[in-house]
DNA sequence: TTTAATACTTACTAGTAAGTAAGTATATTT
DNA sequence: AAATATACTTACTTACTAGTAAGTATTAAA
């Protein structure tokens, strides 16, 4: 057997992305997994556990993502960045951050400071590529490094969103779009 | 006894850009006007017409701002586009495309092809405005007209929902950038 | 070998979701 | 004055939600 808590994560991670976190249910989980309901209510008593578990693997794979990418240059280490949004473009998903934004109002206060926690580690971590492209004279935008960190995350974020949506190619524009950015 | 159908259907937009597609009921939209939950199936069968009426909602105000707005400069048309996203920020709420895009999978085909048309409708007001101002010379980025008005649009909803999360003066950030950008 | 922890299942509860059928009060039309 | 349409309420159903209490099989420790 499989470890089942971790199924449940990967899961539960998978369908808050693709129906949202109001929308996915612990028996949309057990029926998947081919266990039963109080099961998952064994590894995690209640929604919000399982949201913060979901929200722990976010952090751990992004620190995951820092360190194989901190021998890379500051455009590759971007590059990988926006490699992840390709992968939720490609499983028509949205990353964490806008499926929790727009259930913002339904979710608990220990959720939502865990998002806070995930949202700055992430930003924190552009900013210091960005610093560093600068620096190495990769880069040559003139916006501010924060500025510019907060730019590749909305564009990023929104991209995923309005691909579902309009369909065609707007992600890939947008993100070549970002790219430019870096050197205009 | 006020409109009681246009108050549905003001309140549910409220509360889909609030809480989320799926978070909000029928009973909260009874409960808030003081009506019994099957008086609001009575103007709206099911959840998917009240979906739709609140996105051709949307559609009219779009429609409206098109035509109160026409008179001006593109640079004041982007502006009070950009005015409309203050006052979702103000209110803590998202745009009704983030909020239909992240609960995507969850809705009926006929709200996302309605969702498309709006998104649409609105790219190509965009585009518009942005080719306006490049006739005009109020405008000088280098981009097609196309992605820069994918570009504002990214920036503009993304802005809403990672203020929602990270707070401060990110928003105004990204908003202050957008202006900017329209002339680097 | 008994004890105890782990990982469940069975069987349930209480609450809420969307949705409906049938009745009622109030206007409006004929 | 009778018939009809409008805008509801009452009272309900079915389905699903999160969550729990108690029991069971399996493994590990004492």
């Amino acid at each position: 057997m499989a470890d089942t808590k971790e199924s449940i994560v990967l899961l539960g991670d998978r369908l808050i992305r693709k129906k949202g976190y109001n929308a996915f249910s612990y028996a949309d989980i057990a029926k998947e997994l081919g266990i039963k309901n109080a099961a998952v209510h064994y590894h995690f008593p209640n929604k919000t556990d399982l949201g913060l578990a979901i929200i722990d693997y976010h952090l751990e794979s992004l620190e995951n993502f820092k360190k194989h990418t901190q021998e890379l240059g500051p455009f590759q280490k971007i590059n990988a960045f926006l490699g992840i949004y390709d992968h939720i473009k490609l499983d028509n998903k949205v990353c964490l951050v806008g499926a929790m934004a727009t259930d913002w109002d339904t979710i608990e206060g220990v959720i939502q400071d865990k998002m806070k926690l995930f949202a700055d580690s992430l930003l924190i971590w552009l900013r210091l590529v960005l610093q560093e492209g600068l620096d190495q004279k990769v880069f040559t935008f003139t916006a501010s490094v924060e500025t510019k960190a907060l730019m590749i995350v909305t564009n990023m974020l929104a991209a995923t969103q309005l691909a579902r949506i309009t369909g065609g190619t707007n992600f890939e524009t947008v993100r070549g779009e970002v790219l430019k950015g870096l050197k205009a």
